[in-house]
DNA sequence: GATGAATGAGCATTCATTCAT
DNA sequence: CATGAATGAATGCTCATTCAT
């Protein structure tokens, strides 16, 4: 069909990698990553069972590659917004703390699977993905210290806060049933708000640089 | 034996039920629920195979029985220890999220289990232990709302503060691969704080109740 | 069907084993093993596919067990026939060998399968095959290390040469293509012959003895 | 390129024949003849797996040709030593036997899977394999009947000695596992004797030829 | 009430080979 | 002549559940 085969243009292996991941994605929000069975991508996607194996190795690194999809872009974002150039801590966290929110709101299902079905993940890739997650509460933590060692933020233990501000972003994810009436914009703000709320030391600060 | 039959001797069934659900959770949480087999059950409680479903009626009720363990103490701890009768909200909602904390630790695993699992419940069983969180988060939801009217909360959206809260509390059971440094004590007074801090809107008043 | 269940009568699990054993046999050699699949085993011997793991744990346990039906019956010729009692050396080797050649004989298709078939074997059961090999061809040493001693036999390497016997035993389930011609009888017979004349030290003595 | 197509040119063909069927061995070695895969094969040439059909017609036609690379040696081996032209039975045969017996030896992999693997052939193949098995025992045959008319050999049945002779030769390639003890040139003199030994009718003569 | 045997659908993965280009 | 993609059947094994006793 075209002249430029798979293992020449690693663009295409890549497009049809994505076609794979995304239908997997439906899948296995659907049913499970258990209860999804090759046939049933192999259905899903158009491309012939035995075929799936030219551009994935296994199903395990189909949901390996469905986490890579949440992963890149949350770490990616420090760098999109430029988030270590910003001098104020406070102004610093909450866009990280907004941008954080909106890549978990928008690959909401990819978060849930995470969540749910990262145990059924062989530990070669479950340490990868884990280290990642790691990384990225080293990032808040850096930026919480910060701002504690400026008086800007509550004296406390900035790991364990690294690690709350991050889960408490899964909210929606993992418990969007109960959480159905609000929009978008209002749960990238209140869940944002709450973070710093729980983090600031003087509120009239705050309020006055909001405002800006 | 047949004078203590089953259906006469509804202690008898309780008591096999529990020998089955404990060593169900074990099984669900060292292997997962998909990847536990009745056999495997079986096995480890000593009832043979066909006999299990004279006691349960499918593998999928025994995780939702085994959901309802970690519930019921969740749902009691409100009358254990009287938490509507507490007039001051501060301490109300301090010692209701005291001990939701301390429940969620010592269910840790079937904590994990209920968040990791519940999707292969039957909408039948799935839609009752949905029912029982909104519970949960409704009596918090009227502590927090009871506590905004006095002002003595920030005033927010309760219900969103409520699922926030509740699930904040899964922290621990759910990411506790990043948590090991801390001991029960740390992490029971480190949630706890956390909540408060996030929910109280004059810091000084709080410091002296619970200096008190 | 009868009162007594697999678990509590083994002999009736035996016997099963045994069916599914002989049926394999035929398929392995006809087909090969990694040519014959469980679903034609399961055909042959009229057991469900699924049924057949209660009375076996794997595919490879099969293989070993064809290969068991064999060695048995050649471990035990030993005592059977009592050879370690025969004073004479040349009347000793003469009789294990005779009778090695014989439960060879009659079991030609295993002997086959062993020596076609063997490397399908996972470690485990291979090494307890090798064991087994590793013992008839000590029996064989011993008594060929007396009759040296004796002078009945020629001096040479006993173990090379207790190879090489047991080894020759088998020419005919290996070979048996080219070997139609000749009788059970006579190729019992030239087998022992070939064995004992090339060990023999003095073919005069030896006329002797046969002919008592 | 193009001028050199494999038709015109069977040179180059037998060159890359040869060049697959040299990896193959190994890889069927190694891994065993169903383990290892055309991808294998494919693998270790570096030749494109649908261009390997341009070369051999099958998978089982790699595993004949195998075959004989093994059985030419073996056949040319009594025009090379000019077996024919030795007047002496006794050296005759001797020469023949350890000249195979180095053959073997030395093709000793190629030896283990043509016993292992040759009922893989199907019988168009196999009955070459064959028929080339009994000439080589025709050789030997006619050898040993020359041999007993000049009553230099004992008297018996020539063809199921040749059968006998041919077979002991392996034994070395199918048992090495027992016979690591021993080098090369103590297995190539003990079978060569071995041999002999069962064979000649004097052993006077036997040890006089041999030290001329 | 307890038990062994059965059932039949399901799983992920691999294969030799053949097109169409 | 070389190549990527396709094909479709086959593999060993496991499962929750249900009979017949």
């Amino acid at each position: 069909m075209s002249a430029l085969s798979l293992k020449k243009n690693p663009e295409l292996l890549q497009k049809k990698r994505l076609r794979i991941i995304n239908k997997a994605i439906k899948l296995f929000i659907k049913n499970g990553y258990g209860e999804t069975s090759m046939r049933d991508i192999s259905k899903a996607t158009g491309i012939d069972l035995s075929n799936l194996y030219n551009f994935i190795t296994s199903k395990e690194e189909i949901l390996f590659l469905v986490f890579e999809v949440l992963h890149e872009p949350a770490v990616e974002l420090f760098d999109k917004y430029q988030i270590s150039e910003i001098k104020d801590p406070e102004e610093q966290l909450r866009t990280a703390v907004f941008r954080l929110a909106e890549v978990m709101f928008e690959h909401k299902n990819e978060t849930l699977l995470l969540y749910r079905e990262s145990k059924a993940l062989p530990k070669k890739y479950l340490s990868i993905i884990l280290e990642r997650e790691k990384k990225l509460v080293e990032r808040l933590e850096e930026i919480l210290e910060r701002g504690m060692k400026e008086n800007i933020f509550l004296q406390e233990d900035a790991f364990f806060r690294a690690n709350l501000i991050l889960f408490q972003l899964t909210l929606y994810p993992i418990r969007s049933w109960n959480l159905k009436k609000y929009s978008k914009e209002e749960l990238l703000k209140m869940s944002t708000e709450c973070v710093m709320k729980s983090v600031i030391s003087d509120p009239q600060r705050s309020r006055l640089i909001q405002s800006q």
